[in-house]
DNA sequence: ATATATTTTTAGGCAAACCTAAATTTTATT
DNA sequence: AATAAAATTTAGGTTTGCCTAAAAATATAT
């Protein structure tokens, strides 16, 4: 079944608050995530429910059922290889690309897709480090740890950082990218900020806010 | 102003329908166009005129405004650089891309449109033949003359056919495609069918009806 | 010139997706 | 357990873009 952009756009929200365990979903969470108010969400939250495409029972969050992942993983594969294309092809930065692959993700071509991702030679990562499904909406995953939880001393590659342009910028400035080398010089107990040397080169101090949005790889 | 699709729609079909001379275009050609009826055409009209997207006077038909042929002619730069992109880089066929690239030119991302052209090389023409408006909305105008006028035993080369599925992968079958030399080996008086010869190669007879949707240059 | 046919517009409705305000249910606090 | 607070749902509207049926305007044919 052909869905509208406003019914993927539930799917994805709803597939990314569910986190791994396809945890419930709260009304006021959904309609933060989307800029809507709670009253729009339950009635579409009535729809994707005759539609199979989540479990809802009154007053108690939603679940998405298998239907309703397997096309939020499509949707989350169409964003992420949009990304890696914008980036690798048309020499988009990485804070550029999350609001254009938000309208080419909709775009409703399964060919396009396939044909897209051999283009690409397969991407795993997306620009931002987060996997790509695969055509059968299959994800890599990787054992990840969140920088703040990095003890002192430590070595550490960045893997993955959160999709939110002005993160980006920042740590674009600071010269933090996928892939840089961090060692932890050392970790301020008060605030939880951090000192960080960057490729074995410059050292920066970065906030407990920022090291929650970085994942990397001992 | 940011339009809707539908409005974009609008916009393409009489820009489309109006030809070289801006033309007015009537309700139901548009109607016709759009798969719509013409009461919602109406209604739409009403809209355009008020954006001053178009100069409507009831049972007049319409014609674009400069700011009606500029939006016009941005949408037709973004299809026609998504079909040579589909083409091009992800081995579409010529009758494969239309469907998707109406979704693709809907896509509202100045600098994407500006990094594909790039990244094309500011290709000249579609994969038709139709020719890409330029950033500021410029054609580049060839002269092309429709086959069927072409006199007998004249040579010529296919520059432009019409984008419709159908027509293309006949074409495809019977070996014509943009940059094919046809000779025009007889014409028949009586249904203005005519016998080409294909690249020096092969002898095929085509109805005027084929012979009206290919434009060539002498 | 009048009658007929065609085109276009108007009037009244519908579905999708949003809204605000009010009612209801659940959760938290005394 | 009763009350207050927060979350969710319901009720009633709005806008966009479509529809059918009827009315009005224009074009065509006798
Ligand atoms: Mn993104
Ligand atoms: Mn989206
Ligand atoms: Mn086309
Ligand atoms: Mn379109």
């Amino acid at each position: 079944m052909i869905q509208t952009t406003s019914v993927e756009n539930y799917l994805k929200t709803i597939f990314h608050h569910a986190g791994i365990g396809n945890n419930a979903v709260t009304t006021n969470e959904i309609a933060a995530s989307l800029g809507t108010k709670a009253a729009s969400v339950t009635e579409m939250l009535k729809k994707l429910s005759a539609q199979k495409l989540i479990r809802y029972k009154k007053y108690n969050g939603v679940t998405l059922t298998d239907s309703g992942t397997k096309q939020a993983l499509l949707i989350v594969r169409k964003h992420r290889l949009w990304e890696y294309f914008l980036v690798e092809k048309l020499e988009f930065s990485w804070d550029e690309i999350h609001e254009v692959a938000e309208q080419l993700e909709h775009i409703q071509s399964e060919i396009l897709v396939e044909r897209l991702d051999s283009f690409l030679e397969n991407p795993k990562f997306d620009p931002h480090g987060d996997p790509i499904p695969d055509k059968k909406g299959i994800i890599k995953k990787t054992d990840l740890q969140k920088l703040i939880d990095v003890t002192e001393k430590k070595e550490a590659i960045v893997n993955l950082v959160t999709d939110q342009p002005e993160l980006l910028r920042y740590l674009s400035k600071i010269g933090i990218s996928i892939g840089s080398k961090l060692r932890v010089i050392e970790r301020n107990t008060f605030d939880q900020s951090m000192l960080l040397l960057i490729n074995g080169k410059n050292k920066v101090q970065i906030s407990a806010e920022i090291a929650h949005n970085i994942s990397v790889q001992l």
